[in-house]
DNA sequence: AAGGTATTTAGAGGATTTTCTAAATACTTG
DNA sequence: CAAGTATTTAGAAAATCCTCTAAATACCTT
């Protein structure tokens, strides 16, 4: 899964804002790109970092781009973390 | 604290590897490098941004610097992460 | 098919990052 | 103090990242 490009891409705060917008459910390109002073070139961009990333995923509908966080990824994240909470290997 | 910092610290394989090394104890700035193929100043500029990121912190003894894991912010992280999990914020 | 809306791609510029070598600093011990 | 060991700093080169504008693609509606 890679967690270089999963870190990186939560490295950015436009990128980490846009998923806490996603956090109330799907949300257009467009309507994302709204929340921003950026183009939306550049949010597509971010958008697209935040997929390779595997932290969202889309879905079309009509001629709009549905973005949507993928949960299960946070998961594995959580994951590595928990390496480092409480016991150091030697331990029992 | 800053979690720009913090991920962008995360982002690099070598760093989160000392990372994991230092989970079972502080080590010395030249342990830590003799894992590693690069040169001693690239891994002292790597410690520099885990220490900007809090990530570690260091102590002095003689003539060596140790590096030690600072558990706090992992929570913070976690925190952050936290979330992500479950709960749409307008449920309950 | 034509025109309109939504979004992405291409290409370029400037900023930041990663790595190196060489030199500097810091501390220790004979 | 001099010499040695451990580590960091400075400066430069190559790579990567973020942003923009302009153009392309995709889909819908009339």
């Amino acid at each position: 899964m890679g967690f270089a490009e999963t870190f990186k891409a939560l490295s950015d705060p436009a990128r980490r804002e846009i998923l806490l917008m996603l956090k109330n459910g799907k949300m257009s390109a467009g309507d994302i790109a709204s929340n921003f002073e950026m183009t939306g070139a550049t949010v597509s961009y971010h958008l697209s970092v935040l997929k390779k990333a595997d932290l969202v995923y889309e879905t079309k509908q009509k001629n709009f781009v549905f973005y949507e966080l993928n949960t299960s990824v946070f998961e594995e994240i959580m994951l590595w973390f928990a390496q480092f909470k409480g016991e150091k290997s030697d331990e029992n």
